[in-house]
DNA sequence: GTACAGGCAGTAT
DNA sequence: ATACTGCCTGTA
């Protein structure tokens, strides 16, 4: 096995920040401001920023309302990459990691990710931002922040009470049906992220699926970027069109000749590269992605 | 116009 | 188990 040295603290903020895993956040001058649960967070880059200076000195991190840390656990940054990638035995991800590097998974808020990743069926990023940015404009609570007003992710005590109509008029269609039963279900304590987050894979990705809505990718993605999961590996159609194009060899049967992704093939792919990229399978599907999207020059916002 | 987009559930085979 | 179809709505 080939080693790789790679700063533990190597992170780079605007690539982890648009890859995809979060909707929220846009760029304003040298900052990136997103919202995470009650929290907007604020992190600004220093014009000298490379990836060899120390985070501290280079990039700054700020919470409305304070929240010490936060971006040690919303970043990861306690992750040791160097470990994780050399735990990753592939020449493709190792070429990725070279040249996008500093990209992290992100620890989200899992209440607002289920919601986010429940709006993303059949759809694209630029639409699935404008039907969480009309859910926090509209039921999230205001946060004065440089001179202008942003939104918190809403409450579930307030979204308990929003009906379908008013979940409808922010454009989440028919999948305003599943989000709203997903609120009840977890208004119930049905499904309990605390409790998920100590469970494994299986059993976590189980008890989501029984939610309306939350199907095989979704559920991958609440649990990559939401609950620790580090070994999911959510396959979308990039990444099933990635995974026949450079992979295909891990196969027996041709990958190519497939089209649609059922429940069974699903599966069965997914713990495939579970076997092959191991324990952080996770993360080489994030540079997999992330790497697919910027060659297609797809947008992030 | 119409095809399609980070899927999913419901129904029929 | 597996195949097929409808779904909201913005964008190309």
């Amino acid at each position: 096995m080939n080693t790789y040295n790679y700063p533990i603290t190597e992170f780079n903020p605007n690539i982890s920040i648009l890859s995809g895993q979060s909707f929220l956040w846009e760029k304003v001058d040298n900052s990136w401001i997103g919202t995470n649960s009650n929290y907007i967070f604020k992190v600004t880059i220093n014009d000298s920023f490379t990836l060899d200076d120390d985070i501290v000195n280079s990039i700054s991190f700020e919470s409305f309302p304070p929240l010490n840390g936060w971006e040690k656990e919303f970043f990861r940054l306690d992750d040791n990459l160097s470990y994780i990638f050399n735990t990753i035995d592939d020449p493709l991800i190792w070429e990725i990691v070279k040249k996008y590097k500093g990209l992290r998974i992100l620890r989200q808020d899992p209440f607002q990710c289920t919601i986010s990743f429940i709006c993303s069926s059949n759809t694209n990023i630029p639409r699935i931002r404008k039907m969480l940015n009309n859910l926090c404009k509209k039921y999230g609570e205001p946060i004065k922040l440089d001179g202008r007003i942003f939104y918190s992710f809403p409450s579930k005590e307030k979204l308990f009470k929003v009906t379908l109509d008013g979940l409808q008029e922010c454009g989440l269609g028919y999948r305003a049906k599943f989000v709203k039963e997903f609120i009840e279900i977890y208004t119930q304590d049905k499904i309990n992220f605390d409790e998920l987050l100590q469970s494994d894979y299986y059993s976590a990705k189980k008890d989501l699926m029984k939610v309306n809505g939350i199907g095989n990718k979704v559920s991958d993605c609440i649990l990559l970027f939401s609950l620790d999961k580090l070994n999911s590996f959510p396959i979308d159609v990039w990444i099933f069109n990635a995974i026949k194009h450079y992979y295909g060899n891990l196969f027996s049967f041709k990958l190519n000749d497939l089209k649609k992704m059922s429940d069974s093939l699903y599966f069965f792919i997914s713990e495939l590269l579970r076997d092959y990229f191991g324990t952080y399978a996770g993360y080489a599907q994030q540079y997999l992605y992330y790497m697919i999207r910027q060659e297609n020059k797809r947008s992030w916002q």
